[in-house]
This record gives C-alpha cells, sequence and structure tokens, in this order.
DNA sequence: CAGTATCCCGTTAGATACTG
DNA sequence: CAGTATCTAACGGGATACTG
C-alpha cells in the first residue's frame, strides 16, 4: 500500500510535515495506463482473441466508436501493451498482440476483477 | 484476466459473435472505485496516517483544494472504503479511517504500486 | 478494411467565497 | 476546523465525414 516513493526515504517518517505527491504515486501512473472506459475491456477483448483484428474488435466490443478504437489501441501500443502488425494486403489487415510486458497485467488484472465482483456484492447490501 | 462475465457461459465461447460489454466488466468496476486523480493517494495517505484529520490531509495531500478534498472523502465513504468519526468538540473534529473493506484494496494497490514502477523503466528506454 | 480529421458535448477537476 | 455552494476550465469521449 506504500504508493509514495518518498517512503524509501527513512529520514521523512509518515511525521507531520510529510506530503503525499500525485507525482511520485506509482499507483496513479498505473491507472493512466488501464484507465478510462476502453482500455481494461480492449486489453481482455485482446487476451482472449488475439490475435485480434480491427474489425473484429470494432464488432465484438460493445458500443466503442470507430475513432474510439483507433485511439486506444495508439495509446495501448505507445505503452508498449500490444503490438500492431500490419499485413500488406487488400483488403488490408491489421492484426494486434498482448507483447510480454503487457501480459504482466495479467494478476492486477485478476485481483482487480476479483475486487470488482466483491465490491458488486457489497454495493447491493448497502 | 477474464473480466467479463459472460466468459463462464460455456456455450458462449470466445467465437465470431462474442461480444465484450463494458457493463459486465468488473475491472471497470474496480476502476471506478480507485479512479481519478486522488483516490490512490488519499487511500494510501489514510492508511499510512489513520486515523486521519481532514486539516492534516489537506496539508500532506500536495495541490488537492478543500472541495476537491471533501468531495473525494464522501465518495470513498459512500462506496465503503473508508469511515468517518466526528467528534463533537470545539473546534471540530474529524477522523478519516479505512474500513476492514478498505483494506482489502492493498493487494490490488501493491501490484499496482509494484507494476507503475516497471512501467516507469519500461518508459524511459523507449 | 482500417484507418484519419473535425467538431461537439458531458463529466471531472480547480478557484473562490461563504458558514456552523 | 471542517466543511458547503457556485462558477469556470480542461479533458475524455462521441458523432460524422472522408481516405489509402
Amino acid at each position: 500500500m506504500k504508493n509514495n516513493t518518498n517512503i524509501d526515504n527513512q529520514e521523512d517518517k509518515i511525521g507531520k510535515n510529510f506530503v503525499f505527491d500525485e507525482n511520485s504515486c506509482p499507483v496513479t501512473a498505473t491507472m493512466k495506463v488501464l484507465g478510462g472506459k476502453w482500455k481494461p475491456i480492449l486489453i481482455n477483448a485482446i487476451y482472449l482473441t488475439a490475435p485480434a483484428r480491427f474489425g473484429e474488435l470494432k464488432r465484438s466490443v460493445k458500443g466503442i466508436t470507430q475513432s474510439m478504437l483507433t485511439q486506444q489501441l495508439r495509446e495501448l501500443e505507445d505503452d508498449g501493451l500490444i503490438s500492431r502488425k500490419i499485413y500488406a494486403e487488400i483488403p488490408p489487415r491489421v492484426e494486434y498482440t498482448l507483447t510480454e510486458f503487457g501480459l504482466t497485467l495479467s494478476p492486477i488484472m485478476q485481483a482487480m476483477a476479483k475486487w470488482g465482483e466483491e465490491y458488486r456484492i457489497n454495493k447491493q447490501k448497502a
């Protein structure tokens, strides 16, 4: 739960003048990569249907628009989570796959999925 | 990584007409709770300084405004992650603590923190 | 088929002022 | 001290049209 790098500085124990800074929070960094409406779904979809084609994703991811799909795929690619393979064919074909690094998200996604389910149960009671 | 409840339906294996729906993605549900600019930092801050007072949080969480702090604390409370204890004193005192349920986020936060650090290293190389 | 380019809107976050 | 109320700015996401 220690998500502030200042924590490493033993001089600066959690005292009255300790400061929590968003820029040094690695959880926030992860959220930026996984955040937004489509990222988790897309990662999951690509994981389960790899190699995933653009048109397939457009059909299978309910409600996503073409521009959103392109944009999100670019961001995932820039973050090194997915790889994009272009086939010089007519009609054009592009396939997306999770990279090795993208696969390292697996335990986090699983933990989040499990927690999310418990959260729903918890909310229904409240 | 299976974050679509449809996955449980064995009739509907990942085929050509499989649909990924945002409403049935528990990862997205978790993201809504943990998402936004301040939630991870606040959860961490409350965890490390509990019982955390309003004024303390305002001072220690760098850059947060009073209205944002109030709003985020309310949301965390409504989600059952933190508890709010009011002391009928002058001057008024309010203390925030993680609930049992809030503490169950710990493994996720730790996993995300670890991944976020590796992501940063990965990005610097690219 | 797999995109790019624009324009638009709703939500989220920030600034400021006021109060029990 | 610990809030609430209100207004404004920024950004994520959506609709539509066009293209190699």
